[in-house]
DNA sequence: TAGGTGATCTTG
DNA sequence: AAGATCACCTAT
């Protein structure tokens, strides 16, 4: 949980292809994977969740529903199979590169807002499944960090499945920050 | 508000 | 071997 604050204000940045794009990380939610049935990992350790038992600093991305490309970042020492992942970020380099994978005309909030849209507007894809996150595809670096009394902690999205740990509040974003997926 | 989409996991 | 299930996005 603690991570999945730090890493709010960190740059997250891709190089695919010669092309470097970069934003800041401005939406996380984390996922536990001993006690967190939301966590595709918990109860479970397949060819599909393996990486997330790694030791952290590597990347888990995975598919949802045939189209979106997910990213995460395993955050934990080896078995605890404990993920961050990056639902939205704020786009400070490459930014004609996103919009044009993105295929979209022009720069708003839509273009990296969303776990999905983040994928596609960096280029990550299933290529990236246990990439280092020390490059040289994938890498962070410090931009800003912020104070908790500056965080807004909610329930994560799209987890109803999950009984009681749907309630947990672990999804965090910088308050006031207009690059969210969907602000309270 | 509903439908598209395909890898993954279960046998519902 | 087939069917259900998804950590979503876009357009009606």
């Amino acid at each position: 949980m603690a991570i999945a604050r730090e890493l709010l204000g960190t740059v997250l940045h891709t190089c695919i292809n010669g092309v470097h794009t970069a934003g800041i990380i401005t939406e996380t939610e984390a996922y536990r994977g001993l006690d967190d049935k939301a966590c595709h990992a918990h109860g479970r350790r397949t060819a599909r969740t393996e990486v997330m038992y790694h030791t952290g600093g590597v990347a888990y991305v995975f598919l949802c529903y045939g189209i979106h490309h997910l990213f995460n970042i395993v955050t934990n020492q080896a078995d605890q199979a404990d993920a961050v992942l990056v639902r939205a970020i704020e786009p400070i380099k490459g930014v004609a590169h996103m919009l044009e994978r993105r295929n979209m005309a022009r720069l708003n909030k839509r273009l990296t807002t969303g776990p999905g849209t983040v994928c596609q507007a960096m280029g990550i894809d299933k290529g990236h499944y246990g990439a280092s996150l020390q490059g040289p595809a994938v890498w962070l670096s410090h931009h800003t960090s912020y104070a908790s009394n500056q965080l807004v902690a909610t329930t994560r999205i799209g987890v109803d499945y999950a009984g009681n740990d749907a309630l947990r509040p672990w999804r965090f974003y910088p308050a006031g920050c207009p690059w969210v997926s969907k602000p309270v």
